[in-house]
DNA sequence: AAATAGTATCAGTTGGATTGATGTCAACGT
DNA sequence: ACGTTGACATCAATCCAACTGATACTATTT
């Protein structure tokens, strides 16, 4: 037999009350109980622990070592059961999550560091994959959640609608079309070069997809993979990009970019949340999705997410939420009026 | 009833091996224990740890949560296993000494500094105290070793002589009396003023008595308390000072101080290292004891501890007794010849 | 529909942990 | 010197948690 819990117990209570009968007293046992547990543990160590004269037993050198690591493990499961077993209050656990490219790069990464400011016990892993990645991870059960862009056409999962995202054109502030409020198509189109996301990439896709019979009209001068490639190269003038604004809203608050919508077609998208249909929805993976629920609501869907002060009152807004949901546990209401 | 450490290995092995039959061979169970324990350690921490549909377990937030901190405490229980068990090979535990003023500052940091360095699980405790405190400490078990000057006289105690440490005459380099080789009673006491420890110290209380009837022409211009002070005020010119080699072999070897003998007088005292009379002497006082002695063996006692490659040479020595004595457990001799 | 391969659960057994009683030893008081 | 006290160790008996073997249940595969 190995090494036990209890005969850890047993042994700092010996050690701390630098006997066995009080020790007994201390965990409510018999005197020879802890004799016993106590002379197993030694055993077990090959070796005794304590010294012995007399009545008296006094650590020895094997003891002393043993006594901070033992009560260090003890404190370890004591946290570990007292997160674990609360599972009202605190909201802890690791959450693995799956993301589609554009809300993986530009808004979990914010939302996910905010949220697990707010519970430290809690951890998010997050994966950036395509949206069919996605799928198979969520209905797997490989992840937990998935955050993604296109349908879902695989049964054992459910999509909940998150909030819109809207494509628009970009330009450098520079750039010949800068001046414009809108892009007009077709007109725009051929006086424009472009550059593009290589083929996979949902927002590449939807763009020639609503173009339609415009999309013979795209002179493509650069395709590259990673979005910020492209940003970059459009900033420096290269040409035009159609890309969604969650992903460029820092460059357009800034002034480095200018992005405009186009006219008469309606370029949004909608995101999805999508879960396993039969998996059980933990406290920590309820708390991750009402924080979600609470940034969509807050119509900030289209608002840019990477600057410090929307984000902070969006978490206001989460917490008055949370202070709500916990009044019922008898707290008094906040009212500063 | 409290989670248990075989509860843990088990979780650890359903969460590794994904299954609940997997786990039950690899840890030589039937699949109803695995299944059994690991709902009870569900059961413990309120909740669930793997979501289960159909015939697949697969770990949740919860789950993740736990895997690496229960991983953690099932290592740090098997090193405390395997240190301390193995009181063949591994030196491990906590020693508590106590040593006597000059002992303590001038001889045993080093010593004890080397011998951590050579054992990394031993952990060695120090206390300076005088050689009263010293005895009573070990007499109750509270120390595990005394490093002491004076004479013992309480019986529970055994003490076995470590090495001599000689008393001399310190004055700076520039005093009149530097350029002699030796100091002569009573010629050269007339003439020098003296500085002192205060009253209760050892070194002290050796001078006076080795002088005897020639104490009275002791002039005294200041007592202090510390024997870093005592050099401090002696390298500035204030007097002379009877300390032990021990003390100033250093700034001796550095010239800031010259050492002088006392003519026909012997001014060596014995050091003694005292234990427990039936104290168990566990492997890791064994070898600290071990270590002394070779240190006393190798005749350093009246040379400077303090420089670096004296205790180097030493440290070797102690090496090669190790080897040695553990060449009895079938490892070749080292014969380099 | 049957076979397969996994999990959960039940009753029975075993062994470690606990108890209560007893033995032993050292410290202390008379 | 002797008995008393207060501590630890040990023994036999008990109890309960952990394990086994069998069975029921469920999802997947054929």
């Amino acid at each position: 037999m190995a090494i036990t819990f209890r005969q850890l117990e047993i042994f700092i209570a010996v050690a701390e009350t630098q006997q066995v009968t009080r020790a007994s007293k201390k965990l409510i046992l018999t005197q020879s109980a802890v004799s016993m547990a106590l002379g197993e543990l030694e055993n077990q160590l090959g070796g005794p622990l304590f010294d012995r004269h007399g009545r008296s037993l006094l650590l020895n050198d094997r003891g002393r070592y043993l006594l901070p690591l033992s009560k260090a493990i003890l404190h370890q499961v004591a946290n570990i059961e007292t997160i674990l077993t609360e599972q009202q209050g605190v909201v802890a656990g690791v959450l693995e999550i799956v993301a589609s490219s554009t809300i993986g790069n530009y808004v979990l990464p914010y939302l996910i560091g905010a949220f697990m400011r707010m519970h430290p016990e809690a951890h998010i892993n997050m994966l950036v994959v395509n949206t069919m990645t996605a799928e198979k991870l969520v209905a797997t059960g490989q992840a937990d959640l998935g955050f993604v862009e296109g349908d879902i056409n695989v049964d054992a999962l459910i999509a909940t609608s998150w909030f819109e995202d809207e494509l628009g054109i970009i330009v450098s502030s520079t750039h010949k079309l800068a001046g414009h409020s809108t892009f007009k198509i077709p007109e725009d189109l051929k006086e424009t070069s472009w550059v593009m996301r290589e083929e996979g990439s949902g927002t590449a896709e939807i763009f020639t997809k609503k173009l339609g019979r415009h999309a013979s009209l795209l002179k493509v001068v650069t395709k590259t993979g990673h979005t910020e490639a492209i940003k970059k190269a459009v900033e420096s003038g290269v040409g035009a990009a159609c890309l969604s604004m969650l992903a460029v809203c820092r460059e357009a608050e800034e002034g480095w970019l200018k992005i405009l919508p186009i006219e008469g077609m309606d370029m949004s998208r909608q995101l999805w949340i999508i879960q396993h249909k039969d998996k059980i929805i933990t406290r920590l993976m309820a708390e991750f999705l009402r924080f979600c629920e609470v940034v969509a609501a807050s119509h900030l869907g289209r608002e840019c997410l990477a600057s410090p002060w929307k984000l902070q009152s969006l978490l206001e807004k989460y917490k008055i939420d949370q202070e709500s949901s916990r009044s019922s546990e008898g707290s008094r209401d906040i009212t500063d009026e």
